[in-house]
DNA sequence: CCCTATGTTCCCAA
DNA sequence: CTTGGGAACATAGG
Protein backbone atom coordinates (compact mmCIF):
# COMPACT_ATOMS: atom_id res chain seq x y z
CA UNK A 1 0.00 0.00 0.00
CA UNK A 2 2.66 1.96 -0.99
CA UNK A 3 2.50 6.03 -0.49
CA UNK A 4 5.65 8.71 -1.99
CA UNK A 5 7.77 7.40 -0.06
CA UNK A 6 7.41 3.76 -0.78
CA UNK A 7 7.30 4.44 -4.21
CA UNK A 8 10.40 6.81 -4.43
CA UNK A 9 12.48 3.96 -2.16
CA UNK A 10 11.17 1.23 -4.54
CA UNK A 11 12.35 4.27 -7.43
CA UNK A 12 15.71 4.27 -6.10
CA UNK A 13 16.21 0.23 -5.69
CA UNK A 14 15.13 -0.24 -9.07
CA UNK A 15 17.84 1.85 -10.35
CA UNK A 16 20.09 -0.26 -9.11
CA UNK A 17 19.31 -3.05 -10.53
CA UNK A 18 17.86 -2.59 -14.30
CA UNK A 19 18.82 0.49 -15.32
CA UNK A 20 20.43 -0.17 -18.60
CA UNK A 21 19.13 -3.33 -18.50
CA UNK A 22 17.32 -5.27 -21.46
CA UNK A 23 13.72 -6.45 -20.48
CA UNK A 24 14.39 -10.67 -22.18
CA UNK A 25 10.80 -11.51 -21.16
CA UNK A 26 7.52 -10.97 -19.99
CA UNK A 27 5.15 -13.11 -18.06
CA UNK A 28 1.57 -12.33 -17.71
CA UNK A 29 -0.37 -13.89 -14.89
CA UNK A 30 -3.14 -11.99 -14.76
CA UNK A 31 -4.43 -10.99 -17.89
CA UNK A 32 -6.71 -8.35 -16.10
CA UNK A 33 -3.08 -6.07 -15.82
CA UNK A 34 -2.68 -6.01 -20.07
CA UNK A 35 -0.18 -7.26 -22.56
CA UNK A 36 2.77 -4.91 -22.95
CA UNK A 37 4.90 -7.05 -25.91
CA UNK A 38 6.44 -3.84 -27.20
CA UNK A 39 8.51 -4.12 -23.89
CA UNK A 40 10.53 -7.37 -24.79
CA UNK A 41 13.52 -6.67 -26.27
CA UNK A 42 13.59 -2.65 -25.18
CA UNK A 43 16.05 -1.38 -22.53
CA UNK A 44 15.50 0.65 -19.52
CA UNK A 45 16.63 4.36 -19.76
CA UNK A 46 15.23 5.79 -16.65
CA UNK A 47 13.18 5.21 -13.78
CA UNK A 48 10.53 7.65 -12.56
CA UNK A 49 8.14 9.08 -10.11
CA UNK A 50 5.08 10.68 -10.91
CA UNK A 51 3.09 10.99 -7.35
CA UNK A 52 2.66 7.37 -6.19
CA UNK A 53 3.04 6.14 -9.62
CA UNK A 54 6.51 4.71 -10.92
CA UNK A 55 8.00 4.93 -14.24
CA UNK A 56 10.01 3.23 -16.37
CA UNK A 57 11.58 4.99 -19.16
CA UNK A 58 12.42 2.27 -22.08
CA UNK A 59 14.51 3.42 -25.52
CA UNK A 60 11.66 2.76 -27.37
CA UNK A 61 10.69 6.55 -26.09
CA UNK A 62 7.56 5.11 -24.00
CA UNK A 63 7.70 4.52 -20.74
CA UNK A 64 5.85 1.88 -18.62
CA UNK A 65 3.66 3.05 -15.76
CA UNK A 66 2.91 0.95 -12.68
CA UNK A 67 0.59 2.13 -9.93
CA UNK A 68 0.68 -0.12 -7.13
CA UNK A 69 -3.27 1.10 -5.70
CA UNK A 70 -3.80 -0.51 -2.23
CA UNK A 71 -1.76 -4.15 -1.92
CA UNK A 72 0.98 -3.93 -5.08
CA UNK A 73 4.32 -4.93 -4.16
CA UNK A 74 7.25 -5.11 -6.32
CA UNK A 75 10.16 -7.75 -5.59
CA UNK A 76 13.57 -7.94 -7.54
CA UNK A 77 14.61 -11.86 -7.50
CA UNK A 78 17.92 -13.15 -8.83
CA UNK A 79 16.03 -16.76 -8.95
CA UNK A 80 12.77 -17.89 -10.34
CA UNK A 81 10.92 -20.93 -11.55
CA UNK A 82 7.03 -20.70 -10.65
CA UNK A 83 4.75 -17.79 -10.12
CA UNK A 84 4.92 -16.88 -6.62
CA UNK A 85 0.92 -16.46 -4.98
CA UNK A 86 -1.13 -13.44 -6.13
CA UNK A 87 1.66 -12.47 -9.12
CA UNK A 88 0.43 -10.53 -11.57
CA UNK A 89 3.24 -10.01 -13.90
CA UNK A 90 7.07 -10.97 -14.38
CA UNK A 91 9.75 -9.08 -15.84
CA UNK A 92 13.11 -10.76 -17.21
CA UNK A 93 16.65 -9.68 -17.02
CA UNK A 94 19.62 -11.00 -17.66
CA UNK A 95 20.34 -10.17 -13.91
CA UNK A 96 17.37 -11.44 -12.31
CA UNK A 97 13.32 -10.50 -12.73
CA UNK A 98 11.08 -8.11 -11.30
CA UNK A 99 7.92 -9.31 -9.98
CA UNK A 100 5.12 -7.73 -9.23
CA UNK A 101 2.46 -9.28 -6.91
CA UNK A 102 -0.28 -7.65 -5.69
CA UNK A 103 -3.45 -10.07 -4.07
CA UNK A 104 -5.94 -7.32 -4.42
CA UNK A 105 -5.19 -6.88 -8.05
CA UNK A 106 -6.35 -2.94 -7.98
CA UNK A 107 -2.57 -2.27 -9.55
CA UNK A 108 -2.74 -0.96 -13.09
CA UNK A 109 0.19 -1.15 -15.63
CA UNK A 110 0.07 1.03 -18.69
CA UNK A 111 1.81 2.99 -21.54
CA UNK A 112 2.77 6.55 -20.82
CA UNK A 113 4.95 8.82 -23.44
CA UNK A 114 7.31 10.23 -21.00
CA UNK A 115 7.97 13.15 -22.72
CA UNK A 116 4.71 14.20 -23.24
CA UNK A 117 4.11 14.61 -19.14
CA UNK A 118 4.25 17.83 -17.46
CA UNK A 119 6.51 16.69 -14.42
CA UNK A 120 4.70 17.37 -11.19
CA UNK A 121 7.19 18.71 -8.23
CA UNK A 122 8.89 15.59 -6.50
CA UNK A 123 7.39 16.60 -3.50
CA UNK A 124 3.99 17.51 -3.10
CA UNK A 125 3.28 20.93 -1.08
CA UNK A 126 6.51 22.52 -1.29
CA UNK A 127 7.05 26.14 -0.15
CA UNK A 128 6.87 27.48 -3.99
CA UNK A 129 3.93 25.53 -4.45
CA UNK A 130 1.94 27.52 -1.83
CA UNK A 131 0.32 29.54 -3.67
CA UNK A 132 -1.15 27.85 -6.06
CA UNK A 133 -2.18 25.31 -3.51
CA UNK A 134 -3.91 27.74 -1.16
CA UNK A 135 -5.70 29.90 -4.25
CA UNK A 136 -6.88 26.20 -4.99
CA UNK A 137 -8.02 25.76 -0.81
CA UNK A 138 -9.64 28.68 -0.79
CA UNK A 139 -13.08 27.56 -2.20
CA UNK A 140 -13.04 23.88 -1.15
CA UNK A 141 -15.06 23.23 1.84
CA UNK A 142 -13.87 19.71 2.24
CA UNK A 143 -11.71 18.46 5.28
CA UNK A 144 -8.07 19.65 5.25
CA UNK A 145 -7.48 15.72 5.19
CA UNK A 146 -9.29 15.17 2.19
CA UNK A 147 -7.53 18.03 0.55
CA UNK A 148 -4.19 16.40 1.34
CA UNK A 149 -5.27 13.25 -0.10
CA UNK A 150 -6.70 14.82 -3.59
CA UNK A 151 -4.02 13.34 -5.82
CA UNK A 152 -5.32 16.09 -8.56
CA UNK A 153 -3.93 18.80 -6.37
CA UNK A 154 -0.44 17.45 -5.16
CA UNK A 155 0.75 13.56 -5.85
CA UNK A 156 2.09 11.16 -3.51
CA UNK A 157 0.43 11.97 -0.03
CA UNK A 158 -1.87 8.96 1.26
CA UNK A 159 -3.32 8.30 4.47
CA UNK A 160 -0.99 7.53 6.79
CA UNK A 161 1.64 10.50 5.76
CA UNK A 162 -2.02 12.69 6.09
CA UNK A 163 -2.66 11.91 9.61
CA UNK A 164 0.91 12.37 10.40
CA UNK A 165 1.19 15.91 9.13
CA UNK A 166 -1.76 17.16 10.07
CA UNK A 167 -0.23 15.91 13.59
CA UNK A 168 2.97 17.87 13.23
CA UNK A 169 1.45 20.87 11.85
CA UNK A 170 -1.27 20.41 14.71
CA UNK A 171 -4.24 21.05 12.23
CA UNK A 172 -7.49 18.99 13.11
CA UNK A 173 -8.41 16.57 10.25
CA UNK A 174 -12.25 18.02 9.92
CA UNK A 175 -10.74 21.45 9.23
CA UNK A 176 -12.33 22.95 6.26
CA UNK A 177 -9.85 23.74 3.60
CA UNK A 178 -10.85 27.01 2.58
CA UNK A 179 -10.60 28.02 6.50
CA UNK A 180 -6.56 27.53 7.24
CA UNK A 181 -4.73 30.72 8.14
CA UNK A 182 -1.36 31.57 5.77
CA UNK A 183 0.20 30.83 8.40
CA UNK A 184 -1.05 27.39 9.12
CA UNK A 185 -0.32 26.73 5.06
CA UNK A 186 3.42 27.78 6.12
CA UNK A 187 3.53 24.93 8.63
CA UNK A 188 1.70 22.11 6.65
CA UNK A 189 4.36 22.85 3.86
CA UNK A 190 7.32 22.38 6.14
CA UNK A 191 6.36 19.35 8.00
CA UNK A 192 5.41 17.88 5.06
CA UNK A 193 8.58 17.87 3.36
CA UNK A 194 10.31 17.14 6.56
CA UNK A 195 7.96 13.59 7.06
CA UNK A 196 7.97 12.72 3.98
CA UNK A 197 11.68 13.24 3.31
CA UNK A 198 12.42 11.22 6.68
CA UNK A 199 10.07 8.88 5.76
CA UNK A 200 12.32 8.14 2.48
CA UNK A 201 15.30 7.80 4.32
CA UNK A 202 13.47 4.81 6.74
CA UNK A 203 12.61 3.37 3.57
CA UNK A 204 8.71 3.10 3.96
CA UNK A 205 6.47 2.48 6.79
CA UNK A 206 6.23 -1.14 7.42
CA UNK A 207 3.24 -1.26 9.54
CA UNK A 208 1.41 -4.30 7.79
CA UNK A 209 2.40 -5.86 4.83
CA UNK A 210 4.98 -3.42 3.11
CA UNK A 211 8.39 -4.62 2.00
CA UNK A 212 11.07 -2.60 -0.05
CA UNK A 213 11.92 -3.81 -3.80
CA UNK A 214 14.77 -6.20 -1.91
CA UNK A 215 12.14 -7.93 0.97
CA UNK A 216 13.06 -5.56 3.26
CA UNK A 217 10.89 -3.68 6.13
CA UNK A 218 11.23 0.31 6.17
CA UNK A 219 12.43 1.72 9.47
CA UNK A 220 9.40 4.71 9.26
CA UNK A 221 7.17 3.13 11.79
CA UNK A 222 9.60 4.21 14.06
CA UNK A 223 8.59 7.72 13.59
CA UNK A 224 4.70 7.57 13.77
CA UNK A 225 3.35 9.51 15.99
CA UNK A 226 -0.51 8.76 15.75
CA UNK A 227 -1.04 6.78 12.70
CA UNK A 228 -1.77 3.50 14.29
CA UNK A 229 -2.14 4.45 17.99
CA UNK A 230 -5.66 4.80 18.90
CA UNK A 231 -5.15 5.07 22.65
CA UNK A 232 -1.52 5.56 23.04
CA UNK A 233 -0.29 9.11 24.61
CA UNK A 234 0.02 11.95 22.43
CA UNK A 235 3.83 12.70 22.31
CA UNK A 236 2.99 16.60 21.89
CA UNK A 237 0.21 16.80 24.72
CA UNK A 238 -0.15 13.46 26.51
CA UNK A 239 -4.09 13.03 25.18
CA UNK A 240 -5.53 10.24 24.19
CA UNK A 241 -4.86 9.68 20.11
CA UNK A 242 -7.88 8.76 18.52
CA UNK A 243 -9.40 7.11 15.77
CA UNK A 244 -12.27 8.29 13.56
CA UNK A 245 -13.74 7.68 9.85
CA UNK A 246 -13.13 10.36 7.39
CA UNK A 247 -14.25 9.77 4.12
CA UNK A 248 -14.03 5.99 4.90
CA UNK A 249 -10.40 6.41 5.37
CA UNK A 250 -9.40 5.56 9.23
CA UNK A 251 -8.17 8.90 10.62
CA UNK A 252 -5.60 9.20 13.70
CA UNK A 253 -5.54 12.45 15.78
CA UNK A 254 -4.58 13.74 18.52
CA UNK A 255 -8.01 15.87 19.99
CA UNK A 256 -6.37 17.79 22.26
CA UNK A 257 -3.22 20.12 20.22
CA UNK A 258 -4.82 19.17 16.60
CA UNK A 259 -6.91 22.27 16.47
C1' DC B 1 -20.83 -12.89 10.38
C1' DC B 2 -18.57 -8.29 11.39
C1' DC B 3 -14.88 -4.80 10.45
C1' DT B 4 -10.47 -3.12 8.57
C1' DA B 5 -6.85 -2.24 4.99
C1' DT B 6 -0.79 2.85 3.07
C1' DG B 7 -5.79 3.87 -3.50
C1' DT B 8 -8.38 5.46 -7.30
C1' DT B 9 -12.57 5.95 -10.11
C1' DC B 10 -17.28 6.05 -11.03
C1' DC B 11 -21.97 7.48 -10.12
C1' DC B 12 -25.24 10.45 -8.28
C1' DA B 13 -27.26 14.33 -5.82
C1' DA B 14 -27.11 19.12 -4.67
C1' DC C 1 -20.40 23.12 -14.82
C1' DT C 2 -18.47 22.11 -9.84
C1' DT C 3 -18.43 19.96 -5.39
C1' DG C 4 -18.78 16.26 -2.12
C1' DG C 5 -20.25 11.75 -0.50
C1' DG C 6 -20.61 7.07 -1.00
C1' DA C 7 -20.08 2.64 -3.43
C1' DA C 8 -17.25 -0.18 -6.21
C1' DC C 9 -13.13 -2.64 -7.40
C1' DA C 10 -11.05 -7.81 -5.00
C1' DT C 11 -8.87 -10.11 -1.36
C1' DA C 12 -6.90 -11.23 3.17
C1' DG C 13 -6.80 -11.02 8.01
C1' DG C 14 -8.40 -10.05 12.77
Amino acid sequence: MPELPEVETLCRQLRQVVLGRQILEMEVIDAKIGLFPEAIGRRITAVHRLGKSLGMVLDSGRALRLHLRMSGRLLWRTDYHLPLPHMRFMLGFEEGWLLCIDPRRFATLSWASPSRCPRPPAYPLLKGDLPRISALAARRRVAVKAFLLDQTVMAGIGNIYACEILHAAAIEPECRACDLTPMQWERLAAVTASILKKAVRARGTSISDWHDLFGNKGENQRFLKVYGRRGEACPRCGASIERKSLGGRGTFYCPSCQR
